[in-house]
Order: structure tokens, then sequence, then C-alpha cells
DNA sequence: CTTGAATAGTGAGCACGCTTATAATATATT
DNA sequence: AATATATTATAAGCGTGCTCACTATTCAAG
């Protein structure tokens, strides 16, 4: 029998992740990003030039749903497409001027939510909690059927 | 600064949550079962009969969202719509008989996901973690715009 | 009783994830 | 060179959340 609370670590995760995801959502809706497209662009301007298909990778989503975040990022002028000269299926994507400047901004946003959320929470509490979910994120995607970390480990050798 | 992963924490609560969710519909796949349903059924089997919009409240979702999720779980058998006498605009939301029986099955399925998560993680880090957890709901819900609590304290004083 | 406001549920349409399928292009094999 | 296979991006359609708008019903004022 479990008496601990651990047995609404389910409902728990779910709420913070949705609360998180929403309060952010305000912060930044002056900027019309939302937290899909905060975590696509966050990628591109690390990247800076990615292909779609690698993005896919990397924020572990399928490739269309990259397509349709593009989509709706390029219309609203965040990051650009542009053809690959080596490649013609390939359209590499990359962060518009106006985006970089604002990315410290909407980093510092994130920053200010995760203060929020995190309030009275001791130092040593929040070490704690980071690293059991990086433990539970570790497991999780341990046993997962997924192709994305095959290939991964596949491309191991040569990165 | 944050130099301790804080400030990746965003995106590990995202993680977290995705891949519970996809480990818990891939052991429930069989009942045909998704996780937001679960949450549902699990009101719905606590209050035996509970109308649209109680549920909505208590899963903090639109009542229209409860509308479509109802929608698809009465389709599939696990709970079922009734007029309720005294109000004629209410749904009562009730299990099946089938859907009782399956429900200790379902509970134990998802003990099984959070063991797998928190392998390796120690009984008091778990209790940190969901300490942690905890906390950041109960911040991040009390500056809400929740259009319900709002509502709800608005009433008393204004008017 | 009649009118008006509030409540319960739903329809339409969007965002963001998914699966399955397809077109275009690259690459490997013969 | 011709054919087969792999890869990149996209299309179509579903699940689950949202907002906005609507109908049906109840409740509160007059």
């Amino acid at each position: 029998m479990v008496s601990d609370g651990t047995d609404r670590l389910g409902f728990l995760i779910h709420d913070a992740q949705r609360l998180l995801r929403k309060r952010f959502e305000v912060k930044a809706s002056g900027l019309g990003l939302s937290s899909a497209q905060w975590r696509l662009f966050a990628r591109v301007a690390k990247e800076n030039g990615v292909a779609q298909a690698r993005l896919a990778e990397l924020l572990e989503i399928e490739p269309i749903s990259v397509s349709r975040l593009v989509d709706r990022m390029e219309e609203s002028g965040w990051i650009e497409r542009r053809s690959d000269a080596a490649d013609r299926r390939v359209r590499m994507i990359f962060p518009t001027p106006k985006a970089n400047e604002a990315y410290a901004q909407v980093k510092s946003m994130a920053g200010e939510v995760y203060e929020e959320a995190l309030a009275g929470v001791s130092m040593e509490a929040r070490r704690v909690l980071i690293k059991g979910l990086e433990a539970m994120v570790q497991n999780l995607a341990d046993g997962e059927t997924s192709s994305i970390e095959k290939i991964k480990s596949a491309e191991g050798a040569a990165a």
C-alpha cells in the first residue's frame, strides 16, 4: 500500500505541467509565442540552421508536428525556412533577427515562471526535485520503443 | 544565475509528463482507455453520479472538453449519461458495471508506471519530489486567473 | 406571470500532439 | 543507366485541450 502520495504522481505531474505551461503562455502572450513554439525556438536559436527532421529528433516529436509548428512560426515571423543547396529535400530552419532579439527576454520570462512555481521550496529540495525528474525521464526513456533513441545511439559513433 | 538545472524545470516536467502519459497509454491500450479518460473516470468512480459541470470543476478543464471526453467514453462503454429528474439541463455521469470491474486493474497499471518511473529513487527523495510538485501546483494555482475560482470569490464581494 | 439573468450542455473551429500514407528527392544496387 | 530503397517534408484525420457562440432550462425580479 502506498500512503505517501506516490499514487498521485501522475496527477501531480500533469497538473504541474499544465499550470507551468499556462503561466508561461500568459506571460509570453504579448510576443505571440506558445509553449511548444518556445521549446522549438530554443533549439533553433542554439543550432542556428537546422533541418526539420533533425529538429524532430531533438524535440522528440514527430516530423509532421514540426512541420505544423514551423508553419505557424514562419507566419508569425519567428523563424524562416531556407532550401538547402546540397539536398533539395531539406528545409533548413533559421531564427529571424527579430527572434534573436527577443530570445533573452523570453528566456527570462521562463525563469520568472520557475521562480514563481518554486516559491518557498528550499535550494536543497529543488536539487532533489530536479534530480528526481531527471531520473524519471531517464527511466521512462530507457524502455521506450522509440525509433529516435535507436537512431541517436546509432549515430553516436559518427557524432 | 541558475546553474543548478532549475532553468530546465519546464522542459523536464514537460518530458516527464509526456513519457508518463505514453507509458500508461501503452499499458492501458488493451482497455481502450486514454490518460485523459482515466483521469475523468477516476473521479466518476469516486463520486458515483456527478453532473458534467461538476466534473469540469473537479478536473479543472472546460465543460466542452468534458462533453467531448464523455462522448467518446460513452461510446466505448466506460460511463453512461442519465438525465437528472430535478433539473432537465443536467446530464449525470455514472460508471458502467464493466468499468467498475476494470477500475482496480487500471489503478494498478498506473501504480506500475509510477514504480517504473521512480526506479532507483530513494523513498526520501520520492517524498521530497512529491512535496515539491505539490508546492508547485499550489503556487501556480494561487495566482491563477481561473474562471471558476475568480467568479466564485467575486460573487460574494461584488454585485 | 412575464421578463431577464444565470447555468448546463453542445457546436464550430483552432493549437499541438499522434498515426498512417504520399510526393519529391537522394542514394545504393544491379 | 535503371531500378529499388531511404529520407524529407507534407497531407489527412483523430484525441484532448482551448475560446466563442448558441440552445434549453432554471431561477430571480418586477
